[in-house]
DNA sequence: GTTGACATCCAAAACGTTTTGGTTTATACT
DNA sequence: AGTATAAACCAAAACGTTTTGGATGTCAAC
């Protein structure tokens, strides 16, 4: 069996309450026992047993995250990279991370319930937030400690980190205007999602300020997979005015609108204009090379899960919100239009 | 604060013991009593506390999951329908999933010791394994229970599952050269992953069985990023002899070396054929769209983390060994030579 | 009316920690 | 000499379960 505290009280001839003392650091241990306490622990390759602890502490040093999967065949390069960020930064302050994958729905709630109830976790990361996010308002009426990654309706209420999705796409707006486009079309978000309104509202209002407006036959909803983008791209480049400029709200949507714009024989980047968001890994190595707005998804991951950390230990009381200023990553899939 | 198995025991005038056990339902309980006890749990919402369980039972009911991410941004699309796959099943079976992200080395490695040594969690999934796997050797030495996903250089050792690489590539080869191609060139994964030599293997057999053979020129190492796949499939295109068929060994860097191809003014399944393995959703509409190897990434990972679960609660002592004979997708990035 | 079988129950121990609320001993100060 | 103060230690309780090893009562069979 494994070495318990027990086991180095006996051989070292101490109580098992010095032991652990000694192995905490607590300063009413002799400095010659406590390290004779660490070489002893050492040597007998003690590590203590964690569930003891933290049936103990009453606290589990984990944090939670329950990834919506839209279909079974979740796959997308934004959500490793958020994981990797994520999960890098937990452990680097001794947490684990708990994962789940569940789509949205009635299973995804208990999933919550049950961790909570569980205490299992000690707070949860809430990533895709809804505009009407139940999610949330549950975390909320439970007063369970959680970070968002996004906003949702009543989002002074929580902690968040988000990009600043109006101004990206306000940025997008200002460069295809700037371009001289005018039959512009948008690919959206599921209209759920609480970032689709301000990516919307910032796309808007960029035209509006270079006097142009959005068709409504040119705006289409799409699910964020590049299959969607592919057939509402498709769509799109149908229409017998077909638009000079497709602006989709993610990278995945942006290459599925690429691939059906070259599907008909037109040339991306001189034919038709195509933006994404998010600036993947992938955009920088795309036919051609997509513009989009950047999002350091990987560095965002790491600082909601920092200040969740930071809620869970009382280090920090008030609500935290962070709105991230996204960057333009101009690349060769827009021309002037003329 | 929460309901204990305690305050039951106190509303139902029982003891402690008799509400334990008719929870978990023994039979030396009344129907009564535990009807009783039941409905009393639920009316006020109890649910057990997770670490007392896991303490008493010696065993944590988690699995555990270390994604090896080569750099921090981390961001393929394959390992997150590999998550989704081993998440859901493991929710299923009542397994929660410990995920931390290392990149390959020292970190990862004392992350598999700290989490056995904490006794955090009952088993492992070992993903993209190497061909000296020191993950697989450490496991073994300390005989705890693991699954992997792919094999090893003495795979006969362990359980795992695996597509069958050598039989994939087979086909691809066949493929190729029925398709009259005889410049073939390749882009293979990092030499020290398991399945670099399968593929290679497979290719090189494929190959000679039609009477061809791979020109030393013609084979490039990437690291299996679109990236690598750009620079690479690159490379191969400015080749004074340029090849006429590029095969990549994944998806991801075979639609770097689409990109590279066309940004060289070349028509990807005209003036060169390209071909990827994984089949991740996005080849279905990348343009054109990949000729690819079908490998039911999400299946796997539900089938891996069964396994593993199986060996934990003992159903199973014997090794088991899954190899899956994977499919060629026949899109457009490939045509006839002649 | 004793015996055995069975159904139902439970007190106490155990899992491995941390924390509480001390005690003991030595030293320093009046 | 007596009294604080500080340093070093520790027994026991606590965290919330499950398991062990019975105890008790009822009923049928002899």
């Amino acid at each position: 069996m494994s070495v318990r505290i027990k086991d180095i009280a006996k051989r070292v001839n101490r109580s098992i309450t010095t032991v652990s003392r000694a192995l905490n650091g607590y300063d009413d241990v002799s400095p010659e026992t406590k390290k004779l306490v660490l070489e002893t622990a050492k040597e007998m390759g003690y590590s203590p047993n964690t569930f003891a602890q933290r049936l103990q502490k009453q606290q589990s040093d984990t944090i939670g995250l329950i990834l919506p999967t839209f279909s079974p065949r979740f796959s997308d390069p934004y959500f490793s990279e958020l994981l990797a960020g994520i999960g890098n930064k937990a452990a680097d302050l001794g947490f684990d991370l708990l994962v789940s994958t569940r789509s949205p729905g009635p299973e995804e709630y208990s999933t919550y319930e049950k961790l909570i109830d569980g205490r299992r976790v000690d707070g949860f990361i809430v990533v895709r937030t809804r505009k009407q996010d139940q999610r949330i308002d549950y975390l909320l009426s439970r007063d369970f400690p959680f970070v968002a990654f996004g906003r949702a309706d009543d989002c002074d209420r929580f902690s968040y980190v988000d990009e600043d999705g109006y101004f990206g796409m306000h940025l997008v707006a200002d460069y295809i205007a700037g371009l001289k486009h005018e039959k512009i079309a948008c690919i959206l978000p599921p209209q759920d999602l609480a970032f689709s309104e301000k990516r919307l509202a910032g796309l808007k209002d960029g035209l509006a300020e270079a006097g142009l407006t959005l068709r409504e036959t040119y705006v289409k909803e799409g699910d964020l997979t590049q299959k969607s983008g592919y057939q509402l791209g498709g769509d799109l480049l149908d229409l017998p005015d077909r638009p000079t400029a497709i602006i989709a709200c993610n990278d995945l949507m942006a290459f599925g609108v690429m691939s059906a714009a070259q599907d008909r024989g037109l040339v991306v980047g001189e034919d038709v204009s195509i933006t994404g968001f998010d600036d993947i890994p992938m955009s920088e190595y795309s036919y051609p090379p997509l513009t989009t707005v950047h999002q350091p998804v990987y560095q965002i991951g790491g600082m909601v899960c920092e200040m969740l950390i930071q809620h869970i230990c009382e280090e920090i009381q008030e609500l935290q919100q962070v709105l991230l200023k996204p960057e333009l990553i101009v690349r060769q899939s827009c021309r002037s239009y003329n």
